[in-house]
This record gives structure tokens, sequence and C-alpha cells, in this order.
DNA sequence: CTGAAAGCGCTAACAT
DNA sequence: ATGTTAGCGCTTTCAG
């Protein structure tokens, strides 16, 4: 008995036992199994056929130790249920797919110290890449990163430090950006809403880039309303209804994603506020899945599919690389502020 | 040159040079980074020390083949943009947590090639275990599944003939269930909006369940309609609209998801059609994300966090199961349907 | 085109 | 509490 793995006692098949059961060596049903091309035709048949009676899984295991070569690219992000990283995953099996290379996930629940612990997780299997989200992890795991020797991509941000290479956009632009577009639209009177978790780096640089975007124009923030815990319709109507009531004066809402301002959209909807008139607002991400609503809010698009198809192609590459790619994420104006004067 | 890993060229840190670092034998070095508990403190001081100092990270590969022990969890879901599998996921990985277990994620992208693909994959990595979503796969992933020797758990759905343990719902009996509802609420000309997405074979069993429940009271479907492509509020409301212009006599409307009812509710909102009096609406999912809508869609409850809360834990109980949990969907009646006549 | 030998980095089992 | 030996299943390398 060696472990508590139940495959302890049904043996593991092994290329032993397809090599007996076709009449050749190991050697070679291991050069038939990678479909390497100097194997003779009748030779290939006989052993394809005896590993598919024995019904023969390979050992991958022993496959990447002998080999010092392992078809696995670890990504690492914050967390599925934010619909931001299923779309970077997309991104990323796009590109993946194409190659031998498989992606695998770990999340790291916006938290470092986690963090440090799927990263070391991950490098600990040897993968062929690295994507991590953010650009702002422990010294550990930074110096991690840095001695894996592997192509390490930190992926969604541009604005700090990379280990290697990063793909993503500025979010401090996109806030700026933002910022001028809607003073360009003569709001004035402008509330921020947005999650308390200071950990989401990427909402704070957002935030800088508005404030610093209003100040241009000589404008602060006239309002704001942190909240914890998931975003969501019922958490973008609360807050919304929140600040509202506290500062009901303010003429524009800037929220940290888009799935509370649609749910703020839903809330001065309903209380049949003039939008964009008396009320204009903007989110971020531009979630497709929200296409249907009454108004289409305005928004950046996020790149986020972009983003992890450029990372992966850079894996797929196969090259410790440094490289920097600052996407540009674009404002979709919707239908939830006005023309500009 | 033994690869095109990028870990070529660098010199993998290895055992050795930990041990020789502390001054100890390689045995004593693996022994401290396991955390056993037989070695004297001040060795493992030395240890850790010297580990840190060269920034070593354990090769897991050779472990996995020493011990015959891989702490991966291999879990096959369709895909990850359908809201449904992250909260799975999340319920996994609530249970793993306590565990030395990790999950590892593919999807099958509702293609049992595909997916046969995937299992192939990842059971040749020898994970401790294996959650696959559905019943419905091919000969030969269920042959793999079956020779595995490791514990299968397949999810989300009973009704079929698992090939070991089974944590999920009956989508049958959720339909089922659904339309007694309906009936019950006096509703009598009701129309099916879905995905023409032929796997998706728990929604084909819901519609049969639903079916079969109006059929108790002898009612029809009045009318169906399906859609190519993904759930969303633009497409609830764009298959809503088609189905009420070509049927306008409907009084219900029963969805795939709750994504498409919200659309659904949206432009039945848009018409001024009063909900549930001339029409009721009913989905599928209960997404909390929907909470903030300006009503709350009736829906039955796929008790997805829980269903990867019990498959986890079958898993992390490390025995071979043939269990068979089936969960019951509970009914939310939320705003849009009426009261019992 | 096929085979034999050596060894990947680690851990189980057995010493001491 | 620590060290020694053997070997996990595969692939690389070298021979034919």
């Amino acid at each position: 008995m060696r472990g508590r793995n139940p495959f302890d006692g049904k043996p593991q098949l092994t290329l032993r036992d397809v090599a007996e059961e076709a009449g050749v060596s190991e050697m070679t049903v291991s050069r038939v199994l990678r479909n390497r091309a100097d194997v003779s035709a009748s030779t290939r048949k006989k052993v394809f056929e005896a590993a598919r009676k024995l019904g023969y899984v390979p050992n991958k295991i022993a496959g990447a130790l002998a080999s010092n070569r392992v078809n696995l690219v670890g990504v690492v992000i914050p967390s599925l249920s934010n619909m931001v990283f299923p779309d970077v995953l997309a991104g990323i099996g796009e590109i993946l797919d194409g190659t031998e290379l498989q992606p695998v996930v770990g999340t790291s629940k916006y938290d470092e110290t986690h963090e440090e612990g799927v990263i070391y997780e991950m490098l600990s299997w040897r993968p062929s890449g690295l994507i991590v989200a953010g650009l702002e992890h422990s010294a550990a795991s930074r110096a991690m990163m840095r001695a894996s020797g592997i192509p390490v991509i930190e992926i969604m941000d541009t604005d700090g430090d990379p280990v290697a290479a990063a793909v993503g956009i500025s979010h401090e632009a996109a806030g700026r950006e933002t910022a001028r577009e809607i003073v360009r639209r003569g709001y004035r009177k402008i509330g921020y809403l947005g999650a308390s978790n200071f950990a989401d780096h990427r909402a704070q640089k957002r935030l800088a880039g508005f404030e610093a975007g209003l100040a241009e124009a000589g404008i602060t923030l006239a309002d704001r309303i942190l909240y914890d815990g998931q975003s969501g319709f019922g958490t973008g109507r609360r807050i919304t209804e929140t600040l509202m009531t506290r500062s009901p004066d303010l003429d524009f809402l800037y929220y940290n994603t888009d799935m509370n301002a649609a749910g703020g959209l839903l809330y001065c909807l309903d209380k049949g506020l003039d939008i964009p008139g008396r009320i204009g607002m903007a989110g971020f991400n531009a979630f497709e899945l929200l296409d249907g609503l009454p108004m289409r809010i305005a928004t950046m698009d996020s790149r986020r599919r972009d983003i992890g198809r450029a990372a992966a192609e850079i894996v797929a590459e196969g090259e410790l690389s440094t490289a920097r790619i600052a996407l540009t994420p674009r404002f979709i104006e919707g239908d939830t502020v006005r023309a500009p004067a």
C-alpha cells in the first residue's frame, strides 16, 4: 500500500502492458502514442488496437517527469463569480485550443496571501506558462514568478510594474476618459458608487483616474458610497437609493461595474427620473448580457476577451517575454448620457 | 536539451540543493517540506531557511510519481459563461478549501467528443477524483471513468444512469412541478421559450417534464420558440417578442433560464402587459443576480451550490462511491405568477 | 524503423 | 530523529 489514492488496489495500466499485448517494445508504444512519425503503419495499428482494447490512459505524470515538459498553463484570477473572468478565460481558451496547451484555473479570492499559495501550488506542477490577474502581488509571489523560468504574464492592468510580460488596459485612463466624457456632456454634480473591497486595485485605479479627470475641469466628486458584498441588480438599486436620498441633487452616477449600474438604472426608471436629462449614469465592463435592458448603459469596454487572447498568445509562443501590451478601453455611449453640448 | 519547456536552461532547483545548503539529507528536507512531525525543531528551521533562501519550489510531478498521490480533482463542465457553473465551482471550492485537494476545471462545450478529450486529459494526470456535469457521455468517456479507479461523481442531473456516484436534481421533476404550479394558478395557453441546443440535456428534460405536467391537466403547449446562441436579456426580449407576436393569446411563458425570462419580463413590462394577470412567466435557476429586477421572476432553485458541495464531499471522503444524491429543486413564486385559485 | 539502458526528482520502506 | 536504497512510468539517448 503506497498512498491513499484510490488508484491503489487497481493496478495502473502501463506502457509495458500495452507493449506486451501488441507484441512490441515499450519504446515503440510510447512512440505511437505520441504520434511520432517514425513508426510503420502496421505497428501503429497494432499498438492503437492494443491500447484501446486495454483501455490504456497514459500517465502524464511520468511522462512529464521524464520529458521535462508539461502542457499546462496556470491561470490565476480573483474569482469566477465576477463575470469579467469567465470572459478572460474564454479568450485564453480560444487561443490555447489551437495548441497542445491546457489552462488550469485557480482563484485568489482578492487575497494576496491566498494568491501566493495558489501560485506556489501551480508552479510546483512546472507549467509551461503562468497568467496572473493584476499587478499587485506579495513579495514572495513576485519572487516565485521571477524565478520560475517560465513565461509569466500579468493581465487586466497596465498601471504598475509587471514581473515580466503584461497585457491589459489602463484603468486609470479608463476612469479619466469616462470623467472627461461626462464633463463634456455637461454633468457637474457627480457621485461614485463602488465596492469597499480595498483589494480590487483596478476599481481603485479607475476611481483615481476618474477623480483626476474631473479635477481637470475643476470638479470634485460630490458624494460617494461603498458597499460590501457582491455586485448585482439588488446591490445597485440599494446603493443608488441610499446615495440619491442622501444627495438628491446629484446629476450623474458613476458605478464600479455595469451590474450595479443596471440596478441603479432600474431604480431611477422606477422613480420616473429623466435619464439622461435629469440624471446620467455610466458603468464599466460592457457586459453583453445586459443588452436587453430598457436603456443601454454608458460604459467602457474592458477588452477582457482580447486580454485573454493576447496573454495566451504570448504563452503559446513559448518564449520568455517581457512584452507590455496596453489595449485601449473604448467608451460606449449607450442611452444614459446626454449628447455633448 | 531535453524539451521546449522554458525551464530548460535554468536548471531546476532540487531537494539535493536544499539538502546541501542545509547540511542534511534529501530525505530530511523532503520530510520537513511535507510537514511531517518526526523532524527536530532545529533541523526544520535550518531546512526552511535553506529552502527560502534558494527560492525552492518542490516538483509535484516527481512527488506525485513517487507517492502515487495527486491532490487534484478534475471538474468537467460544459461552459463557464453559463452562470450556473461558476456557482457549482464555488460550492466545490467551499468544501475542497478545507482539504489538500485542488479543483482543476475543464470545459466540454456541450460536445461529447470534446468532453471525451478533456476527460482523457484529466485522467492522464491521475487525479484523486473526477466531477463531471451531466449523465450523457460518449461510450468511451463512460468506459474511461469506470476504469479510472478513482471516485467519479456525475452532477446536476439525476434523470439517468450514472457511472458511479451522482448528485443533482431531477430536471424532469423540476419541469413537471413548474407545470403543476402554473396550471394550479389558472394559466392555460402556455408557451415555451428555450435554446435549440440539442445537447443541453437538462433543458430538454425540464421541457419533457413540463409537458408531462401540463398533460396531467389535459393541456398541451400552445406554442414554442427556440433560439441559437447565448441566453441573455436581449435574447429573452427578442424571442418573447417573436412568440407573442405570433401567438398573442398566450397567457403564460415558460423559459429555459431566468436570464431569458428577465429579458421577457422587461419586454412585457415595456408593452404594458399586466403581469401576472394578463400573462404569467417562469424561468429556472434562481439567479441571485437578478434580484433587483422590477419583479421577481417565478423560478425553481437549481441547487447548484449545494450540488457542488455534495459532490466535493464525496471526493474528499476519498472512497469509491456509488451514492445517488437527489436534491429537491424548490419552486420560488416571485411576482410573475398569480396566486392559486 | 525498432530496441536497450539510463535517469527525470521525489518518496516509501527499511535501516540505524 | 535521520539516512540509505530502490523505484514510480515514462522519455531521452544511443545502438542497431
